[in-house]
DNA sequence: TGTAGCCTAACAACTGTTCGTTTGCGAGCG
DNA sequence: CGCTCGCAAACGAACAGTTGTTAGGCTACA
């Protein structure tokens, strides 16, 4: 089925996406060149396109999986029946486990969708807010329910959670002596301090 | 002196930096040519070379002065005597009035820094770790003072801080229906409501 | 007249992608 | 069991365009 590249390893789709995630994280999309890709995974410049349609594509599909894969771990808290409290703290720990499992193609999800065509920034944004209305939701919800303290302009308190959670990316080391649930605890320790009424 | 280009306006150091962080900032250092940079400013790509001495160094001019602006605003602030919630305010709408006026800069030098090679990109670093160093010593006082509550590793809620402006760069807008002083007032509600021991 | 600042032209290297060809594995048949 | 054939996946080479930068000459102002 498959003829083997020089290393003898097999080159799949998955394969090049894992190089590509590396790469484009570490140094940035648009310096990575389709020989620095082609040479990482083992093979020559036109034979990536065996596997994939454009440069472009291969980030939109990592962007696109790399979000969603925080949403489906997240949405499940959100659905649950639980304070508004505990639910922003089991949000921030499925966050930060999911982050602890794909620290690099969060990097590439987060900072570097800005580099996608017309076409494609509008798909990859969809998501992104798909995302961030995650947050909104318990934080309103919080709010409606009194155990939040009412804000004035309550997006701003979503904002900045997306701003730390972002952030994290640049910072969170999965090697680190703080496991991913100390981590969304401390975050939501300093969250919720400042949002709870009593 | 100088020689006119087609619209008529002199053409200074200024000018091309003006551009390029307009450029950098909308589209990202990486994309931008020299070709894009000198069709902005009205002058052939070569001619910019009277004014600069390379791309890169044109990037390091910016991103230096850029943190510097922030650090020459908000280091006053940590060398007052003030109690260490009024010390926190005043250097976040100290931040905040400074990105206020220099929006797009602030996208450049807080995200773009990383496509510097590896001669300049420690420089910048270092100007970047002092902005940091600043929130961390009023934190850092403000614990040891026993204003703050203690918390296990502070040094979570000085990137949490950081997070937070690096982020603000991206949604902050200075003709928004918030000014400055009242964003930065809602950002250190919300840290401080996390931090506050009484 | 000197010189700062612009011009045109070109450089070598690199960009993403396409092309026609070759390779080698797995399935199907005798 | 061995042989052939189809096809996915690799190859080498080339494409047209773009990259940052340099060189040498021209021009207008001090």
């Amino acid at each position: 089925m498959a003829r083997r590249s020089n290393n003898g390893q097999a080159v799949s789709l998955e394969r090049i996406k894992q190089e590509a995630i590396r790469l484009f994280g570490e140094r940035g999309y648009p310096v990575i060149g389709m020989r620095d890709l082609s040479e990482a995974v083992g093979i020559r410049p036109g034979s990536l396109y065996s596997h994939i349609s454009s440069k472009e594509h291969l980030l939109l599909g990592i962007v696109e999986t790399g979000i969603t894969s925080f949403i489906d771990a997240i949405r499940p808290v959100v659905d649950e029946d639980l304070p508004a409290e505990e639910k922003l703290r089991e949000a921030l720990r499925a966050h930060m486990r999911v982050l602890d499992g794909q620290v690099e193609q969060t990097r590439v999800t987060f900072h570097q969708w800005q580099y996608l065509g017309p076409v494609n920034r509008p798909k990859a944004l969809a998501v992104r807010e798909e995302w961030e209305s995650l947050f909104t939701r318990i934080v309103a919800d919080g709010i409606a329910s009194g155990e939040f303290r009412p804000r004035e302009h309550f997006r701003l308190t979503v904002l900045m959670i997306a701003g730390i959670l972002g952030s994290a990316t640049e910072w969170y080391r999965p090697s680190g002596r703080s496991s991913p649930e100390e981590i969304a605890d401390a975050i939501h320790d300093q969250i919720v301090g400042g949002l709870t009424s009593g």
